[in-house]
DNA sequence: TTTTGCACTCGGCTGACGAGAGTGCTAAAT
DNA sequence: ATTTAGCACTCTCGTCAGCCGAGTGCAAAA
């Protein structure tokens, strides 16, 4: 969430000041101070003045100092108002665009493609990259398949939703003809296909008890292996994350202890999870920054996502998470562009 | 690889005074010194004489100081005396037994088993734990299979060795019947199963060259469409890793450099995947002490590792990574019967 | 309004110092 | 001959003082 505060009207000269100032930390991560500033800026002013104006920037709490005598930071309302409406994001070159078209293009399946996707995002920001996979809400029977292996064991193919594929592998009590499978996954599709995994499963079980002794042999069998093979359903993981070890080179988290409760929330996945949902429904780039996103292990992190979509559907959110201090310049151009290459990505194959 | 070293022939009282010491140790990592020694030890001697003792410890190279005038710690040669010849592995008891069979019994596809494996593993150890993929030295096609999806987007599933199945989407031309699918995959099947992938491959753009007027267009159509799916074949991952926060919380690992190198070795995957090979031929848990892994990230840490195998034929092994300090009693008969159970697993399904 | 000058503050570095833990050696005791 | 007691010595760790440098805030001058 945003701070909520009233729109921030600042003298030009001010405005100017402060971007220099920030981005000047973000260059370096040294607090900076009145000199360095007099010096690195071409607005002709003496330390002094400077000083006089950090101080006005200062009360309105968009700089603090760590301590008497250091420079200034920006604090999260400062980096706000940078983000919101001093930054300029240059152009990726297009040798960066043609890297990410090429991890993303190749004909993968789903999951390797997010997964190919998180790792090169990490990889071109150094940062931590997430990729939540798409949640399908009430994921939709489309189509089994069954595939006699040697002997009893025969391998169901599930085709959920018309992205996701599951294979499964169950042992049955007899060996079963492919024509006989041929049938049962006949009477599946035609009874089921379309319909949602959890009524399925329901109406498997129902179909199950009342048919018990006049159901022929062969539905029963498909209905069993059907059943088996929708048991333990759920996936599990809810998104991938890359490039975790690239946190442990930045300046600010040299404190294992803070890293190990960071590392710690990206396992336990439910305050990541939940930040990411706040973006599911945003359009375009979303940014947390510090504080703003709530949680307290993401305290010196700011997070940049983006949704991704098919036929202006959402089905998931990417992004990435960072120091606070990140080069949101280069980021938010990345996370905006990998998503949409991402999303006409999973648009051709559908 | 075992420092060689002549076997060590030490008075009774010497083994049961370094025995202490490193059990004393293991448990809270602090140099161990005289007089605690004396004091926690049933053998009845005075600090004095303890130091005796452990300064012809040290002479032998089983202990060292970190400085003058703190305890004694175990060196890698010492660790290995005390695993070789000291250690009572006690059994797991049997709680711990049906945890490890509760992850390992139910229905789930080679993949996700291995993952719940490792998973497991860091979770009852709370070290890090590996589990290397099964590489199948040459990947044999058993079996393929096409299913039509909507227009023209055809599901290839390859069964590939018996066990791994991989699902690729492709996108054709035009848009093909059942039965023209079913043709091509009896097609495939009858001439290509059996073979090594590898060979698959080059044969059909031998195929495909050699046939390419005259050969029938649903050849052409099937030859192609394998290719393409056979196409980045590769899966790239080999082992699968979990539970690297759980060595943040180890004292050893307070510094955040050390702990980045690891956490990127592990990513490179090239140092750990080799030590990994080595085991593989091994019978049983076999442990690598520190320095005697040979790569100095690992400096500070044991291996401990076992091959899992199928009606006798070695599959991959798995084991866990933590300090040079860890749980050895307890360590090894986890990784042990995990293994041992992995391996039954993994047959129920053949 | 901006600049100059100056006193003040604070963090980080350094070096000193004492306490605590543990050792090695020698001499006494068993 | 082995074990023990005594003692001087060494090294780490924590604390504390002192100094330096960077930077501030304020008041007075430009």
């Amino acid at each position: 969430m945003p701070l909520s505060t009233e729109p921030i009207q600042l003298p030009e000269r001010s405005l100017q000041l402060f971007k220099a100032l920030v981005d000047h930390f973000i260059q370096d991560g040294h607090p900076v101070g009145s000199r360095t500033l007099a010096r690195d800026t071409n607005l002709e002013l003496s330390p002094a003045t400077i000083r006089n104006i950090m101080a006005d920037l200062e009360d309105l709490g968009l700089l603090r100092s760590p301590h008497t005598s250091a420079g200034r930071i920006p604090t999260a309302k400062g980096y706000r108002l940078f983000v919101d409406s001093l930054l300029c994001v240059h152009d990726l070159d297009s040798s960066e665009i043609e890297k990410i078209a090429k991890e993303l293009d190749s004909g993968q399946d789903m999951k390797s493609l997010l997964n190919r996707t998180s790792s090169m995002l990490s990889d071109i920001t150094r940062l931590v990259s997430v990729v939540m996979l798409p949640r399908s809400d009430q994921p939709v029977l489309q189509h089994v398949e069954f595939v006699t292996l040697s002997d009893n064991r025969v391998l169901v193919i599930l085709i959920v939703s018309d992205r996701e594929i599951q294979n499964r592998i169950i042992h049955t009590a007899r060996v079963y003809s492919a024509s006989e499978l041929q049938q049962a996954s006949n009477y599946l599709n035609k009874v089921f296909s379309g319909k949602e995994l959890t009524k399925v499963r329901t109406e498997l079980i129902h179909e199950l008890e009342q048919m018990k002794d006049n159901v022929s042999q062969l539905m029963q069998m498909a209905i069993e292996m059907a059943q088996k093979a929708f048991m333990s359903g759920e996936s599990g993981d809810d998104y991938v994350l890359s490039g975790q070890t690239n946190l442990m080179n930045v300046a600010e988290m040299c404190d294992v202890e803070k890293l190990r409760k960071l590392f710690e929330s990206f396992n336990q996945k439910r305050d990541i999870l939940h930040l990411l949902e706040q973006s599911i429904h945003a359009t375009g780039v979303q940014i947390f920054i510090g504080e703003e996103s709530g949680y307290e292990v993401l305290d010196d992190c700011s997070i940049v996502t983006s949704p991704y979509e098919v036929d202006g559907q959402i089905l998931g959110v990417l992004g990435i998470i960072g120091p606070t201090r990140m080069h949101y310049d280069r980021v938010i151009p990345i996370v905006d562009i990998t998503a949409k290459m991402l999303g006409s990505a999973l648009n051709s194959r559908n």
